[in-house]
DNA sequence: AAGTCTATCTTTAGGGT
DNA sequence: AACCCTAAAGATAGACT
């Protein structure tokens, strides 16, 4: 109960050398920024999309209703020539604009919803934890997958970086501009590497009331992944 | 120099009824977000991109370096079945785990390089205008775009959508959770169409030092689509 | 539609646990 | 690393131009 704790500082928005506070900071303001997207969402009823990679070069997202159909519905666009290219819509064409894209709007949703049933009933006929199996009883993908991740580490086993990943090392800061840069975590800790694996929630907070969908205030076991991904497991590093 | 104005008052996170209050919330909060992203990628030096799509159904982007830059390198996380699919990668390949994201950032950043080159020698080559031009004038690649929007403006003379879009109307809110719903500037206003039609910036503000590429604090003329784009121009229409 | 003003709400830097 | 706490910084609702 000191009496007085020194309160916020003003900083200057240049980056932040101390790595320690490069730390705290993006981890409280990357929470910052995604309740203002929430509450953006939540307001106006717009869609949003946000991906952030930290310096660790890990991936965190925020979508309503889901990041990748934002930026699938973001890529129409941008490929849909009569709305934007780099030369613009004539101005005779300008009605047809609007349709056009209400119509690609209505496409992307249906083909969304179809893509992510088509993967929903993959994910439940092939069973958990295929890599395990003996390679006898794995179907044709999942034994390619794994011949090609043997192949990879088979060329790659002589790299300089392949022995690097193989040791304990931390996330080294400074070196600016380089986002091939950075460590891992700890490589020899397999339990929280495999809980990373999979699409856990980051228990993003939304304290007020959150976007239509995939939120609200309980912080949930594992966000429904069609409306939010956010890896890696908040818990073995958010960083 | 009235003494008591108002100030700042608690509103609750829900969807705003009135139109006009939307509208404005809109605009001030999303310039919010993009100051905060930018923050956030000038302290930490992170990447992000953020997508908006207005109630307008106009869209609106922050990137660092680039939008498309950062959906591609996240979507080559969603593709790469080692980082991150619905299994999640075995323990056993954790190490060649790193190395291949590493190549594949490194590709990706290869990639978006040669495109945005070659996108820029071609943006040269062809000349302005070119849709002002008589057929006989244009190349393949214009020939084809002209005789698409052709062939769909035919298709769709007879919906009454497209009548509808050939009179004058203005946003029409209220109805949520549609998005394909909202109308759009008055069509007959040529010259704003027109310039809409660029990818003009959004005369965004950043006071502070903004991410390394594209911003600073002065209101550009144009900016670099590479780095940003932010559609449509924001005097004629941001919503 | 965008900018100004200002009181007030919200976020967060810096410290502690 | 993930919380807590506090005071100051920063964002913004509401009103006006």
């Amino acid at each position: 109960m000191a009496r007085s704790r020194k309160g916020r500082q003003k900083i200057q928005i240049v980056k932040m050398e101390k790595d320690s506070d490069l730390h705290v900071t993006y981890s409280k303001r990357r929470q910052g920024l995604f309740k203002k997207a929430s509450e953006l969402c939540t307001l106006c009823g717009v869609e949003i999309g946000v991906l952030v990679f930290s310096p660790g070069r890990k991936v965190f997202s925020f979508g309503n209703p889901d990041v990748r159909y934002v930026f699938n519905r973001f890529k129409s666009y941008d490929q849909n020539p009569f709305q934007l290219n780099e030369f613009g819509p004539s101005a005779t064409i300008r009605g047809l604009n609007s349709i056009l894209s209400q119509e690609l709007v209505k496409l992307e949703k249906e083909q969304a919803r179809r893509k992510i049933l088509e993967k929903i009933r993959i994910q439940r006929e092939e069973t958990d934890k295929w890599w395990e199996k003996p390679p006898s009883e794995l179907n044709l993908r999942q034994n390619t997958c794994l011949i090609s991740v043997l192949e990879n580490l088979r060329m790659d086993l002589g790299s300089p970086r392949f022995q690097q990943a193989m040791v304990p090392q931390n996330y080294c800061g400074g070196s600016n501009n380089n986002i091939v840069g950075g460590g891992n975590t700890d490589p020899l800790d397999e339990r929280s590497m495999f809980e990373n694996a999979f699409n856990y929630n980051s228990n993003m907070m939304i304290p007020n009331q959150g976007p239509t969908l995939g939120y609200n205030n309980i912080k949930p076991e594992v966000f429904d992944p069609i409306y939010n991904m956010n890896w890696p497991e908040y818990k073995h590093g958010p960083y």
